[in-house]
DNA sequence: GTGATCGTTTGCATCGATGCAAGGTCGCGA
DNA sequence: TCGCGACCTTGCATCGATGCAAACGATCAC
């Protein structure tokens, strides 16, 4: 049983390939007994179209390719799976690359290593400053997925991530807590974002510049939450009152760092982190967080990147310019962050 | 600055478009001043191949499809992962499909929805029954990930689940548990396999059958988790002591719920799972698990693809025999269910 | 009746690379 | 010197679909 091929079909038909070819495509013009005709024939030999031709031909392939720094960390694998979910609503399969963080691979993307295949990417960088990204200048449909920020050449989809630590910060300053560690690291670009927030929610709370303590971590996942914490536990310092996590992974694990160590959550320390994974519904305690809209993330993604399809096809004239949607969030209030109300 | 062809290529170098393509490929009757001058304008121009032109004259594309159910679970994003590495390291790129675990997703995959663009497909299902892969028949090569087994027309890749389940069992019982419920399905395939393994260790270890529980739930979440636990706390009969989880998901639902419930763990009631992700390290507190090596699974099932691949090939005559590739796991103890020896 | 118009169908060239097999060059043994 | 094989390079057809524009027939207005 060898491929079935249109020319298969017009055969069968009788009619020529092109009709086909029209048929298959939605064409107007057919009559509805030609097309009756030749549904037939698809069915019954059951054509499959050959993606591969109709891409080189039309310069069109249906795939957009997915590149995130770990397909493994929850926050990206929910990213993933959104995109893919958006991106069968609009009948486009998605290609998954993983950088695994790795520069050299993240710069492959740039220069446009999947740009046949893919009729545009999506890119959720964590390594490449923004500078090589307008400096290696792709000449390809790209849009910039979460906290990276590229400047003005292509357009960024993510959470506001100032306002978004600003909120988790002011909830955990009207909790009660006033010295709050933030857990993260202000190097990368979203890392001093989120830091931003932190210290626009503290300064607007009136909270004492002592009390303020950002603790670095290189990579955001769970074991480098799991060590700051037990640093900042051994330490001699006074202990916080609070954990801002600039993510759930981090926020993971500085609970089990607590938990270890016998420190009661949230009655000693609160605990809150930004992501809003679905483990965080799940841990010891519960997690507080910040919810992304990643389905509204995926859907504006696509939208942009058709976009921009549209505009290097046609009127290029339009100029680019650097939309930096701003994607609903919210904040998910958990145990890990509820505290009694100070005593009267 | 449009794409760059062989074609310009060749202009540059001075030479024919099939001796661009003769170094490129790594022709060896190529003469070494040649390749050189090639080489240079190759670089010069910055040729990147077309994927797809290639695909369609040489009927490889270098793609490999991945279809998993849920692409945001822990196990399948690890999985995922894995197999883009593995893909990686033979300079093959990994589409990822993800069914959601719905029924006419899975049977599309089988029916070749992929089969043009990529070269094989891994497929890693949950609801079509066995008989539908081998009824279906797929003309092209495929690899079955994980759990279910197909019969005898393709090979499976993926960890032993009687003696996954047996192995987490058997600690269980020398942890001197007696009433172990088994918290999945014994619906599906490798439900039913890992039920079977539950059996035979209560059975080789002498429990009463009075003692066997298999709390049914329908997906192996951690939602569902939560909820039969929930329910069995609910219940009016004996508590366990006991709760193997068919999987890690369902495993950090049930913690959940206990810490909920103040059901201390292990000491009143230990908790052991299956898949080791990595949030299994960071629960409350830490769980057994049994570690399936990922690494291992998606280099073989890369390499079975490989040879289904030559055989459609070249000799088409050697059967395609069963391979069931038992890959190696590994018993992770941490303190879920570490009981203290019982008194003396 | 005739030309214009619309709707429908078709043929041919083409996307960019590789399979195939022939053509050319060179060196070497007879 | 001739013949032969080894090595290198090339031209042409081709993979399967679509872009383009022409051809065809029927309908319509004048």
């Amino acid at each position: 049983m060898a491929r079935v091929r249109m020319r298969d079909v017009a055969e069968h038909a009788g009619v020529s390939v092109r009709t086909v070819s029209n048929v298959v495509s939605g064409y107007r013009h057919v009559s509805p007994q030609t097309r009756a005709r030749v549904q037939r024939s698809l069915d019954e030999l059951g054509y499959k179209m050959d993606y591969l031709a109709r891409g080189l031909r039309s310069g069109r392939t249906g795939f957009v390719a997915l590149a995130v720094p770990f397909l493994a960390e929850p926050y990206f694998a929910e990213l993933a799976q959104a995109v893919i979910k958006a991106a069968a609503r609009r009948g486009i399969t998605v290609l998954v690359e993983s950088t695994a963080g790795d520069h050299e691979a993240e710069r492959r993307i740039l220069e446009g290593g999947l740009t046949n295949v893919a009729d545009g990417v999506l890119f959720s960088a964590i390594t490449v400053p923004a500078a090589d990204v307008t400096a290696t200048a792709p000449d390809f449909p790209l849009v910039m997925l979460g906290e990276h920020d590229v400047g003005d050449r292509f357009p960024r989809v993510g959470i506001d991530n100032v306002a978004a630590a600003r909120t988790v910060v002011e909830h955990l300053v009207a909790q009660g807590c006033r010295r709050v560690v933030a857990l993260g690291r202000n190097g990368s670009e979203n890392g001093s974002q989120r830091a931003e927030g932190y210290r626009q929610a503290l300064s607007a709370a009136g909270v004492r510049r002592v009390n303020w303590l950002v603790e670095p971590v290189e990579d955001w996942n769970r074991a480098q939450g799991y060590e700051a914490v037990s640093r900042l536990l051994e330490g001699s310092g006074p202990l916080p009152d609070a954990i801002f996590a600039f993510n759930d992974a981090l926020a993971v694990g500085a609970l089990r760092a607590l938990d270890a160590s016998g420190v009661r959550v949230p009655d000693e320390i609160a605990v809150a982190g930004i992501d809003d994974v679905p483990e965080s519904a799940y841990t010891h305690p519960p997690l507080t967080s910040i919810a992304p809209d990643l389905d509204a993330i995926a859907e504006r993604a696509l939208t942009l990147l058709d976009e921009q399809g549209r505009v290097s096809d046609g009127q290029d004239t339009a100029p680019r310019s650097a939309r930096r949607e701003a994607t609903p969030f919210r904040l998910v209030v958990r145990e890990s962050s509820l505290r009694p109300p100070p005593a009267p």
